[in-house]
DNA sequence: TGGAATTTACTTACGTGCAAGTAGAATGTC
DNA sequence: GACATTCTACTTGCACGTAAGTAAATTCCA
């Protein structure tokens, strides 16, 4: 009862294992493109042999499909869990660029896939290089365009706006260990996380403003 | 006299053989990981075979290292010729991210490198994966500090304020193709650069700006 | 209920292909 | 003719995929 072997109702070991496999797999892809990264090194986190992942994975590819769906699955269910609809098409706005933010820092692995994914001209995934990011980046302008049509916003193009903030958002979630050791932070840590928030949330509400830009 | 071929002036057929590889090479470590770049692709964009590539170029890596060096230097390069100084931190805060903007609009490939860098935790390149961007942080950084010291800017933390316009910048750079069919922009074209620099100028003052947050 | 049949969950071992690297020969150029 | 440049032909090594084997767990059935 005590440990968590004992009390997973009705999961077998194989699905643990496919569980483990996925995680582990999660890891290599995000810290390596998909051509650098090696099966023999997901094994080994597991703690089983290469061979072993194909009996879940039919291959490579089948796994880090799997990988890469699993993330934006979990994306989308958070951002939607967020968007209850509101008359507020601001505080909608808002909601979407908090869940975002707090997914991306809680699985940075997602924000280093898309990375990847930007950088690639032939990417990993499927044909489609977007298929996965198409929910969000539709929530995101069906906002800006209902703000718009309701006047609550000005003449914003959204996709630039979305670069601006989803490009933040994306970097203050994959550069942690970057900035040299004089600007290393934990995007993590409550207090940083909210002061890059309100900086989100000041640039979006800038940005779609009806208030004549102040440039020129 | 008109083509280019006739008016190299003292550039030995080795030299040009070595720009072209370059520039061929840079397209390829573009478009794709350094691992899943592959050097007969090089070669065959120049019109070589794989093997003389080595001539120039001791291997894969220092292959790599020798683009990334390159396109570092070029940035580097330009956006020290935007920064003369001025008492005015404000307009070299524009100026440098004007500057940054027009590079990577100009070479993309260096977006696409740096992207990788970021979402790579063991880069292609040397040890220190900011070596080269190294330079630009300082820029951005002593203008800022510069800018706070003097009261002309209000105290945002530099790094999070180039997140969200150095991350900006890059996926206005790179997700031209990205965005579907009803989203396709030219990142070229002048006047979708200028709304769009008008945007990063915006967010970059806003964020700056002494004014109280009016978020919260 | 206990032993046989079957399935699950792996391992070991091998084949295969691809891309990098290397050596030396051939060609071009001054 | 000598040096620079490029090619042909080969070796090496790695990582994937695949096939065959096995122990343990589960299910079937008299």
């Amino acid at each position: 009862m005590s440990n968590t072997k004992e009390r997973n109702e009705g999961v077998t070991r194989g699905e643990r294992t496919r569980e483990n496999i996925l995680d582990a797999a999660e890891s290599v892809f995000a810290n390596q493109s998909y051509a650098a990264a090696r099966l023999e090194d997901v094994a080994q986190q597991v703690g089983i042999k290469r061979a072993a992942i194909v009996y879940y994975f039919r291959d490579k590819q089948a796994l880090f499909e799997a990988v890469e769906s699993r993330l934006f699955l979990g994306l989308i269910e958070a951002v939607s869990a967020r968007l209850e609809p509101t008359e507020n098409h601001q505080q909608q706005l808002l909601a979407l660029i908090d869940s975002c933010l707090d997914f991306m820092v809680e699985r940075p692995s997602l924000a280093r896939l898309i990375l990847r994914n930007i950088a690639d001209v032939y990417p990993a995934s499927a044909s489609d290089p977007v298929q996965h990011s198409r929910p969000i980046l539709e929530f995101f302008e069906q906002i800006v365009t209902a703000g718009q049509a309701s006047d609550e916003f000005g003449p914003v193009n959204a996709m630039q706006l979305m670069q601006i903030v989803g490009g933040g958002i994306l970097h203050y979630a994959t550069t942690e260990q970057l900035l040299g050791d004089d600007h290393r932070y934990q995007m993590n840590d409550a207090e940083t996380k909210e002061v890059f928030r309100d900086l989100l949330h000041k640039t979006a509400l800038n940005l779609v403003s009806n208030a004549q830009s102040q440039v020129h």
